[in-house]
Parts: C-alpha cells; structure tokens; sequence
DNA sequence: TTTGTTTTGGGACGATCGTTCAGGTAATTT
DNA sequence: AAATTACCTGAACGATCGTCCCAAAACAAA
C-alpha cells in the first residue's frame, strides 16, 4: 500500500480539476453549446490538448462536469436539510431561500444544472447524477405522505425552471407562500 | 386593397413553414445542439441554402422554431381545458392523460420544449413565447385561491422535466393521484 | 544514472460550420 | 414587352471545430 502520492498523478488530478471548474464557467456563461475544447481551455489557462489529453472526448468532458456539478449541488441540499434540522425549522424559509438565491445570484449555476437535465434525459448515463439532489431528499426527509412528497419534488423543480424564465427572479418573500403551500400537510 | 395572394410569397412561405417543420425534427431527434443550416436542410429536402435565404442567421431560425412550438404547445393546452370542461371533470383524467403521452410517444416534442425554456432562459426575446402555454391556463382556468394555482403550474413543469430523466416514462395511473393531489382545493 | 511512465503543449489534419455571392428562374407589375 | 420583384441554388470562402501526432519535460522506479 502506497501512502505517497505519484507526483505526476496529483499534477494531473490537480489540471482535470481546473478544467471541470473552468467547463462548468463556460456553461455558466454561454450555455453546453459554448463548449469546445479551445474555449475551455482558454478559460482554464491551459493549451487545447490538455483538455484532449485528460478527457477521452468532448463528451466525457461534458459528462465529467456535470456529474461534479450535480455533487455539489447534492451536497448543498444536504446542508440546507442539516441547517433547517438543527433550528427545528420546517424548511420553509431554508427552501424559500435556497430557491430564491438559485434563481438570482446563483442563476448561471442553476441554468446549467438544468442544462444536465435536459443532457441526461437524452444521455441515460447521466440520469444518476441528475436524480442525485432528489435522492437526497428523499433519503433525508421523513415523508409519511409518498403523494405529497412527489408533489414537493416537482413543485421545486417547477417554481426553478419558471423562474428562469420571469423577466426578473422572484424573491424569497415571493416564494415563501407557495414553499409554505407545497411543505403544509393536510 | 389586394385579395389575390402573391404566387412567389406563398410559395416562399410555404417552404418557410416546411424547414421550421424540419428544425423542429431535428430538435427532437437530436436536440438544439444539432440544428446546422446543413442537417435542416437535409431532413426538408431543400438545399442549404434555402434556410439561410428564408432566415437571415441561424439563430433566427431556432427562436422562430421554438415560437412555433410554444404556439402548438399553448393550442394543445386549450383544447385539452376545452374537452375537460366539455366532459364537466375536473381535468384531473386529461391532465394526467395529456403527461404520459408528453412523456411516452411525445417525448422528443417535451424535450424540445424545454430546450426552449432554457434557450428563453438566456434570450429574453423567447420568455413570452415560452410562458405562453402558461398565460393560456391563467386565462382559462379560474383560481380562487392563487397560491394554489402556482403551486399545480410549478407541479406539471416538475413532473415533466422529472419525468423526462426516469428509465421508463411514468404511465398516465401513476402520474394520476399526484395530479389529483395538485388539483384538490383544500 | 538509467529506464520507464505520465504529463505537457505546439503544430497540423480533415471535417464541418455559418454565411456570402453570383447567376438563374418564375411571378408580378408597369 | 420590358422592368421589377421574389425566390431558388450551386459553389465557395474563411473560421472553427474535434482530434491526433510527436517531441520535450517532469517525475518515479530501477
């Protein structure tokens, strides 16, 4: 068993890194459709072929990011839920902001994790990391109401995407009734 | 004040709507990142170009597609509040209907239509097109209580795009009691 | 040091891209 | 009939694309 790292692998490890990071810019910024080999690697400070070099294709580029993209994405909403835990709180405002933050300062990320979805519906592979956040909550809420759950899940998803494309993202106080409505048992 | 139609401009329209028929197949079949005046061009069996003569750039292309589609879309959703009012249902059994055929027979159209949602997210000029099967439902459907009534806009978006990244399309009886939940006043 | 492995990066190849242009045909107007 | 307008299309240009090749550099193992 090896306890040193090869310092040729932590260089390479360390530069796919920042590729993935600099990939997941250019989505933010332009779109998957303004993803290539060249402008990701200008956005990375690296020459064309180290993209080529790390990553079999485009493709796997593409993939690579958006399953990093959908980590982290899981690991917010694992702490929202820890947050919201520890205050005794409901949710509802935790949501609400959450919410609220994803469609404002947060839109480009929340663009591209829809970009993942849209990509994962026509790529089964990716389908896993696109369900991850859902398996999440899914694993961490108690739900006694399967109906109600599916219908928060959705609802999520739903004020997301619409809200992607109001002319200006609503705020959390906005949010807040239709959070309440979706979290109010019945 | 002329009656008589100009034989050249409805020929040129007439092959306008074909290659926006032949963009929308494209779309479907392999998503906005496949649309080239080349592919189009091909699947209506015009020559290249033939797309660039009728759309003065690509671009203007793809928005007129994904007009085109969202006007469908929003005629679609009024006959379907048109026949449930006619049966006097609720519209629980045709919303529930009209999911699983989006998400099963019609799903590269479903796909498509969120490829503009999320091309509207980044142009604004597609946003009213893109909220028109919205603004149909608004204006159609009375809701008392308006909370409620985001709530179910935001639950049909999320069934669909979550429906769009299962392994298998939910069928119309599993997608029903959520439909059912989303509609019941309480 | 020598040998082997991994990363780096400049250069280039063929393919495909959006778009332009010029010459043509058909329909309408004068 | 002549002029004008609108549509059609083959050919081609320059740009950009994904990817490959190969030699140099960095590092590890011998």
């Amino acid at each position: 068993m090896k306890l040193q790292v090869d310092g040729r692998k932590a260089r390479g490890d360390k530069r796919r890194a920042e590729i993935i990071e600099a990939t997941l810019r250019v989505i933010e910024r332009d779109g998957v459709a303004g993803v290539t080999h060249r402008t990701v690697a200008a956005e990375a400070g690296v020459p064309t072929t180290s993209t080529t070099y790390h990553f079999s294709s485009l493709d796997d580029l593409l993939v690579a990011t958006l399953i990093s993209c959908a980590r982290d994405m899981a690991t917010e909403v694992y702490w929202m839920i820890d947050r919201a835990r520890s205050r005794g709180s409901r949710g509802a405002e935790e949501v609400a902001g959450l919410l609220a933050e994803a469609l404002g300062p947060r839109r480009g990320r929340t663009m591209a994790e829809y970009e993942l979805y849209l990509l994962a519906a026509r790529k089964p592979e990716l389908r896993p990391a696109a369900r991850r956040w859902l398996d999440v909550l899914t694993s961490m809420v108690r739900h006694d109401d399967e109906v109600a759950f599916r219908v928060f899940l959705a609802g999520i998803d739903g004020l997301l995407i619409q809200g992607l494309i109001d002319d200006e993202p609503p705020s959390a106080e906005e949010l807040r009734p239709v959070v309440d409505y979706l979290l109010k048992p019945r």
